[in-house]
DNA sequence: GTCCGGCGATGACTTTTGTCACGAGAGGAT
DNA sequence: ATCCTCTCGTGACAAAAGTCATCGCCGGAC
């Protein structure tokens, strides 16, 4: 994906003239990351507008003993961690690379608050963004504090189904484990109780959902 | 606390000339609350702008079964979940008065629009707001999810202190578990528990901070 | 082909949290 | 004073989640 395509694809930049996107994807550079390669820190200091061009970025948070949680995966054309960038702040997680060969668009900060400065409407738009990210964020507070992993679980199927009768799980039990804040043998068994119980018939790595409103259920929605 | 007055120690209002304060504080009503009354519901459609008077609002989102997680709390001169008021979007949580004969000013979320396309600002400050929320809730989904109730109350207790060495808890522990996500229960068994570590001294509700950089390694700070 | 590394499954525990039941003290209301 | 109500503390369990160790499978590297 070429850097301007990128930014017109970004929720607080797309509704900026044509002319000016172009004037920032020529203010920025293209890094290149191998999976895994950290993009940045938790603590570090604000690298600017970072959007994906190729491939995935992990946002995760670290505890000391290594245990990861995933906070959130961006793809093409979605920018990484906006917070730093509106509030001027460190990033408040780390980053890496989540795919062999991705890469990223940097726009160094400074060049976008002269943005910024210039085009009010992106803040009233990154409002918006950073709203539906907060909610997202309260969403997994709420489920973190409040739900089993059992239901974490199966919201994680609902998700990750798409309204999908039969589909596969592309990640593994860890990566799974870091999204619902657990681990991967506790994936594991609790995949298969799930299958035990009626909700889900599991096949290898792929999922057929069985019973739809039990695991709507389990998973604490209220629909 | 009056209307305006309030009004003038929102963040992202105090910028405002003081007359266009005053047309908002006419624009809006003042509510009481009763201790535990509740102001809004989740899932319910945004009231406006909410800025609390007097008193005390919680914020607080809760599971079926009856537990409830406290979200936040806010006093006189702050505002209250001002999230739908920037996307559009129902509450995310619910909130009631925490104590006695509250008073809340609102502006009906249409006055509010009017203004925000007039004052540009008011975005670019309601950003940083946001962002500020944001990182609150980050830590919070951290610490539910990587730390140990040990950690998490450890935690509770080096922000209430407040650099103090001796202080008071007042709230009961069963808001204490509602803040760090447990019962009263395992509040209680876990405050003796740090005491027997040698952490805090606790006598009756006054705790006296025996050994800070103890408290500050359970409580899982890195610095 | 053979070896290795990554991944999943699982048994056997341990630790952490939550639940239930009960008793006791403090303090306000009548 | 005498109730009530609220809150804390605690024992006894139960349930949920995490840890450790092992095994088997599969697919890629050589």
């Amino acid at each position: 994906m070429e850097p301007a395509e990128a930014l017109r694809r970004v929720p607080f930049l797309k509704t900026l003239p044509e002319s000016t996107l172009e004037a920032i994807a020529a203010a920025g550079r293209v890094k290149r990351l191998r999976k895994g390669e950290m993009l940045f820190a938790e603590h570090q200091k604000c690298l600017g507008l970072v959007v994906v061009l190729v491939g995935a970025v992990k946002v995760y948070s670290l505890d000391r003993r290594g245990r990861e949680l995933t906070l959130d995966r961006e793809g093409p054309g979605e920018s990484v961690v906006e917070l730093p960038l509106f509030d001027g702040g460190n990033y408040p997680a780390g980053a890496e690379a989540a795919e062999e060969d991705t890469r990223v668009f940097i726009v160094p900060r400074s060049a976008f608050q002269v943005l910024m400065a210039k085009h009010p409407e992106i803040a009233s738009q990154g409002l918006r963004a950073l709203a539906m990210r907060m909610r997202r964020l309260m969403k997994m507070l709420e489920a973190q504090a409040l739900h089993t992993v059992q239901a974490r679980l199966a919201d994680y199927l609902l998700r990750t189904a798409a309204d999908r009768n039969l589909f596969d799980l592309d990640e593994t039990n860890e990566a799974i484990g870091s999204r619902i804040g657990t681990v991967r043998e506790v994936v594991s068994r609790t995949l298969h109780s799930l299958s035990e119980r009626g909700a889900i018939d599991l096949i290898g790595r792929s999922v057929r959902i069985l019973d739809l409103p039990l695991l709507a259920r389990i998973a604490g929605r209220e629909d």
